[in-house]
RNA sequence: GCGGGUGUGGCGAAAUUGGCAGACGCGUCAGGUUUAGGUCCUGGUGUCGAAAGACGUGCAGGUUCGAUUCCUGUCACCCGCACCA
C-alpha cells in the first residue's frame, strides 16, 4: 500500500517504513474519522421521530445516556486539560456500546456568554461571528480526538430552534405558580401548577383573594398584579452592584475590595433595582430532599445542601411599645430566648429609621453611641460607612464587632425584659429577617458584641463539666467568668415564666416547648429558613436569549407560544449605555432599549383584544438558561413547537435521568441547582417524567501544569524552561517553579494540537486516561506522554510488520499462561469501567502487551491479538479500528462484543501465600488453591526459613487466613 | 473562621472487605542494535547497608496477631463558602 507518511519517516534510514509514529497515526486517525462520519457510525436511533432509523435493531438493548458538561466556545481554543472528561465519557460510551448498550452521546455548545459580547464591544464584530468561529475551532479540535458523538444532535444554545426551546420553557415557568398544598408527582407536597388554575380558583371563589374582595370586583390591573405576584417568574426590587461607568450590574467577584469594578476601575454602588427573578426558593425543600434520589459524589450533595442552607428554628416577634412597632427575628435557638439581652438589626433594615430616637436615653453607655451627639447622627454615619464598604470588605473586617445603639428598646415576649436595639453589620439583610435576638451566652458573635459593648450575658443552658474543663474554669453559671459562648446542648436553666418552664429540658425538647408556647401566645412559630435566595434571572446585556414578554400599560404579558421564537434583533451597538461613573442614581439602558423599532411593536396576541401596541421586554436571560435543560435537545434536536416527544424522553431519561454526567466540580452548585430546579418545574407540569435530571454525576479533576517565574515574578514561557539537577532555567536564568491552571496567563499552555502533531490523538487519549484517577487533579507532563505512545507502538508491532506493513499475526494456538494473562486483563478492565477507574485498565493492557511482546517477538497468535485489539478499542479507537481491519475484518469493531472473561483462567492450581512472624514477612509458601488452614500451617512450618526462626521460640498463636496468609505470633 | 478533599520512591501513581507496600508508566543507570545522536530492544532502579538485614505510605499516638487502609490528635497543601442568627 502507498505510504506517503513513510517516506518522510524513513528520512532516517533506520526507522522502519511502517512504524507507528505521529504521521502514521495521523493518517489512520483521519481515515477512520472520515469513515465514521460517512457511515454514521455513532448515529444513535430514537424510538420514534425523524431519528428513529435503525431502532428496531437495538430495541432490546439497554439504553445509556452519557453526557459531558458542554463547553463555552472560548476564543483561546482547547488546552490539554479540557478533553479529560470528554475522553472519559467517550471511553465509557464505547465500552458500553461493546457490551450491548444503545448509547446516546453527543456534544453541544453553550454559546451565549459575556466574553463574546465583550469581544463584540471591543471590535464591533457581531458576537455571533466570533462565536461561530470559536465553535469551528473547538469542533475541529474535538473531532480530531475521535470522540464518538452523534453529530446530528450537536446543538448550540444560539441555534434558532434552541432559542425557541429555551423561550418556550421560560413561558411554561412564567405561566406557572407554586402551590404548597398541591401534591407533586412524587407524592410529596408542593408542586408547580399552571397559572390559569390559579385564576380559576380565584374566579370561582375556592381561593379567597388576599384582600377578601371577590375576583370579579377587582379591575383588570388588580387582577393581573395579583396573579403576577404568584408566578414562578416575577419582578422585584433587589439589591445589586450597579456600576454606572460600565452601565451594567456586576457580580460580587467583579467588585474589588475597595468597591470598584474589576474592569475599568469604576465605582460600584449597592442599590435596589427592578429585576426579574425565578422563584427557586419555592423548591428548596425538594431540592434538598431529592438529593437522596441521585448517585452523586457526596461532597457535591453536601455543597448543595449547604448552599440551600435549610435550618429549623422559629420566628419570634418582639414588640417595641414606645414606637408601636414589631420586630420579627429568625432564630435557630428559640430555646435560648430567655437569655436574650439585646437585639441587632442589619444597617439596611427598614425599621431602623423608625426606631432611631431623637436623643440618647439617660445613662446611655458611651460605647453605644459611636461617639455621636445623637442617635440619628450615629445611625446615619454607621449606615453610610456600611454602604460604602463592599460585600467582600464587610466580610473580611470581622475581628472586632462594630455597631451603634438606636435608642429604642424591645420587649422580650417571654420575660418582659427590655432589650436595647442596635444596628451592626454582622447581621445581614439577605438572611432570615435581617434582625436577630442576641443571646450572648449561646452565640459567639453575640458574646463578643456583648463583651465589647458591656451588655449583660445571662446563662440559660448549663454547659457540661467537660466544657468547663476545656475552658480551664470551674463550673459556674456566672457568664462573666466564661471565655466564650456555649453553643452546645445541655439542660435549660433560668428559663421559666408563669405559663412556661424549659428548666431541665434538653435542646430538642426545649425548642419544641418554646415553639408551641410562641404559637399559642401569638408571638411566633416554628419555621424552616433557607439561605437560598431567588434566582436573579435578568441581564442588561445583548448576547443572550430575549424574554418572550411584552408590556402594556398595566404590566408584563407573556407572548403566546405560537409567536416564538423572539429573535435577538440585529444591531452593531452591543454595549449598554454607560453613565458618569459617580452617578449612582442612573438607570441602566440595555442594548435592546435602543432598538426602538424592535422594542415598540404592534401585535395581536390572540387574546381577543386584537392588534395593540406593546413594548418588548429588553432584558435578556442569563447564560445559565441555555444549560438548564439542554439534555432534552440532545434527545430531540430538531423538535419545534413542543418541548419533548414523550416516547423519546421516557426512553432516554429512563427511571432516573441522564445515566452519566461528567464535568468539573466548579458547577457543583449553580448550574446543577438551576438545572434541577427547571427540571422539577417541568416534572410538575408533566413535561418530563423523572424527578431529577441527572441520575449519576461524576466530577473529573483538573489537569494542571507547572509554571515558572523569573526573579521579577514574571511568568516565562514554560515550554522553554530546562531542568538541571533539580533546578529550572529559562535562557540560562534560574527560575522558580510554581503550579497552577493551564492557560495563557501562566504561560504554560499546552494545546492538544501539539500532542496530535507529536504523537496522534490515540496517544493523547491513552495518556490522559492513564495519568491517574479521573476525579483527581494532576499535573501535566508532556515528556511522560511518550510512554503511552510506546505502548501503542508495541501493540502495532505485535500485529503489523514494521518493514513491510503486512499483518504478521500467526495462527498458532495460545499457551495457557498467555490465556491466563489475557483473561486476568479482561477481568480487570471490565471490573474497572463501571466505576470510571480508567487508569488501571491501561496498566493491565500494558502488562498483557509486555507479556505478548516477549513471548511472541515476531508476531502474536490471532487468538490473542484480536482480544487485545478489542480491549484497546475504547481507549485508542482509531488504532484499534485499523488493526481490526488489518486482521481481516471488513466492518468497524464499534459493536463487536467486548472480550468476556473465562473464569477457568483466573484460578490456578497453586497459590503463593505469604508467611509472617509477628506480622513481618518472613517467607512465601506455595500451596494448592483452596488448601485449608491446617494444610497451610503445616506447609508454613515445613518451610526451612520459617522453621529456623520459630524453632527456638514459643509459638503463642497462629493466624491462618486460607488463601491469604499465615502469621506466627512468637515470644 | 467554617466545610470538604489530598498527603505513598526523583515524578504521575498502584494496592476488593485491615493481610506480600510501590503494579504500570515517566525519569534514570547498565547493556544490546545502530553507532553522530536519537529511535528501538533487554535488564536494574524506595532508603540505608558489602551482606545478613534494618527502616519505610506527612508527623505523633491508639486499636489489632497484622494498619497506606480503622480511631484520636497534629502539620502541610488544594478547593469551596464567608459573621447564616
Amino acid at each position: 500500500m502507498s505510504d506517503p507518511a513513510g517516506v518522510s519517516l524513513s528520512r532516517s534510514s533506520e526507522t522502519p517504513a511502517h512504524r507507528y509514529g505521529a504521521a502514521l497515526a495521523a493518517r489512520i486517525e483521519s481515515a477512520w474519522q472520515d469513515r465514521w462520519d460517512l457511515e454514521g457510525t455513532f448515529h444513535t436511533p430514537n424510538p420514534t421521530g425523524p431519528l428513529c432509523d435503525g431502532f428496531d435493531a437495538v430495541k432490546d438493548a439497554k439504553k445509556l445516556f452519557v453526557m459531558d458538561m458542554f463547553p463555552y466556545p472560548s476564543g483561546a481554543g482547547l488546552h490539554v486539560g479540557h478533553p479529560l472528561g470528554y475522553i472519559a465519557t467517550d471511553v465509557f460510551a464505547r465500552f458500553k456500546r461493546m457490551t450491548g448498550h444503545n448509547v446516546l452521546h453527543t456534544m453541544g455548545y453553550d454559546a451565549y456568554g459575556l466574553p463574546a459580547e465583550q469581544h463584540a464591544v471591543a471590535t464591533g464584530q457581531h458576537p455571533r461571528v466570533n462565536t461561530e468561529q470559536n465553535i469551528e475551532i473547538m469542533a475541529r479540535q474535538l473531532r480530531r480526538l475521535g470522540l464518538g458523538h452523534d453529530q446530528r444532535r450537536a446543538v448550540k444554545t444560539t441555534d434558532r430552534e434552541f432559542l425557541e426551546f429555551t423561550q418556550r420553557i421560560f413561558l411554561r415557568i412564567f405561566n406557572a405558580w407554586f402551590d404548597p398544598d398541591a401534591t407533586n408527582p412524587l407524592g410529596g407536597s408542593g408542586a408547580a401548577r399552571r397559572i390559569d388554575e390559579l385564576v380559576a380558583q380565584f374566579a370561582d371563589g375556592s381561593r379567597p383573594t388576599p384582600t377578601g374582595q371577590t375576583w370579579a370586583s377587582l379591575n383588570e390591573s388588580e387582577q393581573r398584579t395579583l396573579i403576577d405576584s404568584f408566578r414562578l417568574v416575577y419582578s422585584a426590587d433587589v439589591p445589586v452592584n450597579w456600576c454606572p461607568g460600565l452601565g451594567t450590574i456586576v457580580a460580587n467577584e467583579e467588585v474589588t475590595a475597595d468597591g470598584r469594578s474589576d474592569r475599568g476601575n469604576f465605582p460600584v454602588f449597592k442599590r435596589n433595582m427592578r429585576q426579574w427573578l425565578m422563584r427557586i426558593t419555592a423548591y428548596s425543600e425538594r431540592l434538598v430532599d431529592d438529593l437522596d434520589l441521585v448517585d452523586w459524589p457526596e461532597p457535591v450533595r453536601l455543597m448543595q445542601r449547604n448552599w440551600i442552607g435549610r435550618s429549623f428554628g422559629a420566628r419570634v416577634k418582639f414588640g417595641v411599645p414606645k414606637m408601636d412597632k414589631t420586630i420579627e427575628v429568625f432564630t435557630t435557638r428559640p430555646d435560648t430566648l430567655f437569655g436574650a439581652t439585646f437585639m441587632v438589626l442589619a444597617p439596611e433594615h427598614e425599621l431602623v429609621g423608625a426606631l432611631t430616637v431623637s436623643a440618647w436615653p439617660e445613662g446611655t453607655d458611651l460605647r453605644w453611641t459611636g461617639g455621636a451627639a445623637s442617635p440619628a447622627e450615629a445611625i446615619a454615619a454607621y449606615q453610610t460607612a456600611a454602604a460604602a464598604r463592599s460585600d467582600i470588605d464587610r466580610q473580611v473586617e470581622m475581628k472586632t464587632k462594630t455597631g451603634v445603639f438606636t435608642g429604642s428598646y424591645a420587649t422580650n415576649p417571654v420575660n418582659g425584659k427590655e432589650l436595647p436595639i442596635f444596628i451592626a453589620d454582622y447581621v445581614l439583610m439577605g438572611y432570615g429577617t435581617g434582625a436577630i435576638m442576641a443571646v450572648p451566652s449561646g452565640d459567639q458573635r453575640d458574646f463578643e458584641f456583648a463583651r465589647q459593648f458591656g451588655i449583660a450575658i445571662d446563662a440559660t443552658i448549663r454547659p457540661p463539666d467537660s466544657w468547663f474543663a476545656e475552658q480551664g474554669i470551674d463550673p459556674t453559671l456566672d457568664c462573666d467568668r466564661w471565655g466564650s459562648a456555649y453553643v452546645g446542648d445541655g439542660s435549660a436553666v433560668n428559663s421559666s415564666n408563669e405559663t412556661l418552664s424549659l428548666d431541665g429540658l434538653g435542646k430538642a425538647d426545649a425548642i419544641a416547648a418554646m415553639n408551641s408556647w410562641l404559637e399559642s401566645n401569638a408571638c411566633g412559630h416554628g419555621t424552616v429558613q433557607t439561605k437560598l435566595r431567588d434566582w436573579l434571572f435578568s441581564r442588561q446585556r445583548y448576547w443572550g436569549e430575549p424574554f418572550p414578554i411584552v408590556h402594556d400599560e398595566i404590566g408584563p404579558i407573556a407572548l403566546p407560544e405560537a409567536m416564538l421564537p423572539v429573535d435577538l434583533p440585529e444591531t452593531d451597538q452591543f454595549a449598554p449605555r454607560s453613565f458618569d461613573a459617580d452617578d449612582a442614581a442612573s438607570e441602566p439602558e440595555r442594548p435592546l432599549d435602543r432598538l426602538t423599532e424592535w422594542k415598540n411593536v404592534e401585535l395581536d396576541l390572540g387574546d381577543g383584544r386584537g392588534k395593540r401596541t406593546y413594548v418588548r421586554e429588553t432584558n435578556v436571560m442569563p447564560q445559565w438558561a441555555g444549560s438548564c435543560t439542554y439534555y432534552l435537545r440532545y434527545i430531540d434536536p430538531t423538535l419545534v413547537e413542543a418541548l419533548t416527544v414523550a416516547e423519546n424522553e421516557k426512553y432516554w431519561m429512563g427511571e432516573k435521568g441522564v445515566d452519566l454526567y461528567i464535568g468539573g466540580v466548579e458547577h457543583a452548585v449553580l448550574h446543577l441547582l438551576y438545572s434541577r430546579f427547571w427540571h422539577k418545574v417541568l416534572f410538575d407540569l408533566g413535561v418530563v417524567s423523572t424527578p431529577e435530571p441527572f441520575a449519576r454525576l461524576f466530577n473529573q479533576g483538573y489537569i494542571q501544569a507547572f509554571a515558572y517565574t523569573d526573579a521579577r515574578g514574571t511568568y516565562v514561557e514554560a515550554s522553554e524552561v530546562e531542568e538541571r539537577d533539580g533546578q529550572f532555567f529559562y535562557r540560562g536564568e534560574l527560575v522558580n517553579r510554581e503550579f497552577g491552571k493551564i492557560g495563557k496567563g501562566l504561560k504554560n499552555m499546552v494545546s492538544p494540537d501539539d500532542m496530535y502533531e507529536a504523537y496522534g490523538a490515540d496517544t493523547l487519549r491513552v495518556y490522559e486516561m492513564s495519568m491517574g484517577p479521573l476525579e483527581q487533579s494532576k499535573p501535566w507532563e508532556t515528556r511522560a506522554v511518550s510512554g503511552a505512545h510506546r505502548l501503542l507502538q508495541r501493540i502495532w508491532r505485535l500485529i503489523v510488520d514494521e518493514d513491510s506493513g503486512e499483518c504478521r499475526v500467526i495462527d498458532a494456538a495460545p499457551q495457557r499462561d498467555d490465556l491466563v494473562v489475557l483473561h486476568k486483563t479482561i477481568d480487570a478492565v471490565r471490573a474497572a469501567m463501571d466505576d470510571l477507574r480508567v487508569n488501571t485498565p491501561i496498566a493491565r493492557i500494558t502488562e498483557l502487551t509486555n507479556h505478548l511482546t516477549s513471548a511472541y517477538p515476531s508476531g502474536a497468535p490471532r487468538a490473542l491479538a484480536e482480544p487485545l485489539v478489542l480491549l484497546l478499542a475504547p481507549f485508542a479507537p482509531h488504532l484499534a479500528e485499523e488493526l481490526w481491519s488489518r486482521l481481516g475484518h471488513p466492518h468497524s469493531l464499534i459493536r463487536q462484543t467486548f472480550p468476556i472473561t473465562d473464569p477457568a483462567y483466573l484460578s490456578s492450581e497453586t497459590v503463593e501465600v505469604p508467611v509472617q512472624i509477628n506480622g513481618k514477612l518472613r517467607g512465601v509458601v506455595v500451596v494448592p488453591t483452596g488448601a485449608d488452614a491446617a494444610v497451610l500451617e503445616a506447609a508454613a512450618r515445613a518451610d526451612e526459613k520459617i522453621r529456623a526462626q520459630i524453632d527456638d521460640k514459643t509459638v503463642r498463636k497462629v493466624i491462618v487466613v486460607p488463601g491469604r496468609l499465615v502469621n506466627f505470633v512468637v515470644s
